[in-house]
DNA sequence: TTTAGCACTCAAAACATGAGAGTGCTAACA
DNA sequence: TGTTAGCACTCTCATGTTTTGAGTGCTAAA
């Protein structure tokens, strides 16, 4: 096992590192009056921390930096439960005048968290699958075109706009939306498709005529593309990090960024609480030079969603923990005060 | 007045640059078949149009490249009506299932166009001013919080959530929703705090006890934070333009990108039509040596959008434009046969 | 066990050199 | 008179060389 003063020498160099960026020398650190040990004596214990895998030299003759294991075990070991307490209460701040629009306060979260920390954020909106319908209603906007609107328990407000097939009338979409609602309240989206295929078609068979030709339109209608939505926020801040000053890193983070899809696989298997994942442990080639925190934070009915924040793997890993974990506390605090169970 | 051979350097000179991104030589020029001219009589040529400020070299034994001048020449005179074929119908095949949905079509054409161009597009949203109410409906989610929705004309939802002022019963709200109806059906959106104020007000004093309090609620809950929406199409694609290759350019490029306003106001200023703003031309710091090309689109009753492309000085014009004026075609064409006039 | 000292290494900056692409100008040519 | 060949000149870019400075490893003394 580590010595106190290799710990001590290790947590020194990750700091200095974090804050620097620049492999840091046995010199300088005998200066600093928390290590009063000579250069040489901090040089031995370097070697032998690099001997061990925790420091790594950039060449033969530079100082040393953490390696990712290095940083793994400062993470798990050397960061004390240093609670950040700015930027607590941006989303109250967001919703204390009764006032309350999901879209907005997940970006207001994101936007915060990459300002307070100069990485990239992305929030991962709430799956969707739980929540259930509350309300369908379809007006008709012209004689040809209609927009269909769709309400959750949640709160969630889904619309689409559409023409009207051939030979509907306005009655005929009345009796459609008494059968939608009669049909689908209470039942968790990912279900619609499979009840309006074995319910509804009845349904409308008995009391409407001529409609065979309309049901498959009204399965697509009301199919959601089960899309999670992504929250981006400050994009441009790991443009400032001295890691990203070349064109082809930049070139393929953002190309990362673009890919959306595989975005959201790289987010979405965390569980609860916060997860860290330095460098090589990203499974994404794109950023295995990066480190990767993600959270988890909950709206009513289980539904959860993921914010992340990715930097440089020599990343501000105290400052950013506890920011991460009140920010999702507020999160889920703020959304389950909203979504209270009742349907 | 330019004499045809120049006339006709000037056009070879630009093409080839906005094809190679190099300086073009006097000697290479002279290798073409379409200029059966030696070098030094092109040099001579060319000596010429740099006086006359259309072509500029990068140090004293250079090729020549494009001015500014030279790419507003190019685009004002050089540019024959090639109408571009491809990607036509991108529109009409996401609509053609009668499903319609405005977002997607807009974050499409912004994909489309970015993908066909390599550069960056950027989509206004339409300005809703001019929209007016179709239908106003409350639903409350539990017994602390409920769901606004508000339908416009134009088949544009928007929706907030609240939580319910302490003391106003279910049938307070039904009353409530029905005076709204009344009261801002066909009522433009931006007259609505205005309406609100004046005759909502009063009819909630007559037919609602103890409502003085929410009134100032209900009026922020309908008024509009009267955001145009901007759709992003290829972010990443500028960073493979030659142009990109210095990092500072890149972060105060994304910086801007960031500063969303910025770019609505950037955008907003156009009229009718395709334009294009070469390098200096633009006002903002941030793109003086881009070119922009805006060009409107239009849905129904006066509302329009804009469509902007992004890329270097030395941008596929010819291309570029025919594509722009295409596609915003197809977009009015899909937008209108939707927002009919009806209400 | 700690520290001082010294030889050694390497990256980065500063400087030097040569090749290549291009120009302008002059003089010859059609 | 317009066009072209030829040549001296210029400037960038890529490459190679030198210098500097920060840092190391090792050895020997405290």
């Amino acid at each position: 096992m580590l010595t106190d003063r290799q710990l001590m020498i290790l947590q020194v160099i990750i700091d200095d590192f974090i804050e620097s960026a620049k492999p840091v020398g046995s010199r300088a650190l005998s200066k600093k009056d928390t290590l009063p040990y000579s250069a040489a004596t901090i040089r031995n214990e370097m070697a032998d921390l690099e001997e061990l895998g925790f420091l790594e030299k950039t060449h033969t003759s530079s100082g040393r930096v953490p390696s990712e294991k290095g940083y793994r075990y400062y993470v798990d070991h050397l960061i004390g439960p240093e609670i950040y307490q700015h930027g607590l209460g941006i989303i109250e701040r967001l919703t204390n005048n009764g006032i309350y629009e999901f879209e907005q306060i997940v970006q207001t979260a994101a936007e915060a968290l990459s300002k307070l920390t100069n990485y990239t954020s992305i929030i991962l909106g709430p799956e969707m699958f739980e929540a259930t319908v509350k309300q369908i209603q379809v007006l008709a906007l012209s004689d040809q075109s209609a927009v269909a609107i769709l309400v959750t328990n949640t709160g969630h407000v889904e619309h689409r706009s559409f023409t009207l097939p051939k030979g509907v009338s306005s009655s005929d979409i009345e009796k459609l939306v008494n059968i939608l609602n009669d049909r689908l309240q209470g039942i968790p989206l990912y279900r619609i498709p499979e009840v309006i295929q074995n319910e509804v078609a009845s349904l409308m068979m008995k009391y409407m005529n001529g409609v065979d030709s309309s049901l498959n339109w009204i399965r697509t209608l009301f199919t959601q593309e089960q899309a999670v939505k992504l929250y981006f926020g400050g994009k441009a801040n790991i443009l400032m990090q001295p890691e990203f000053n070349d064109v082809d890193r930049i070139r393929s983070f953002y190309s990362l960024m673009e890919r959306e899809d595989e975005i959201v696989n790289l987010l979405k298997n965390s569980n609860q609480g916060i997860k860290v994942s330095i460098g090589h442990e990203n499974e994404v080639e794109e950023i295995k030079d990066l480190s990767l925190i993600t959270a988890s934070y909950h709206i009513g009915g289980g539904q959860m969603g993921t914010i992340a924040l990715i930097g440089p793997t020599r990343m501000e890993y105290k400052k950013v923990l506890s920011l991460m974990e009140s920010i999702s506390k507020e999160m889920t605090g703020a959304m389950g005060k909203w979504y209270s169970d009742k349907s």
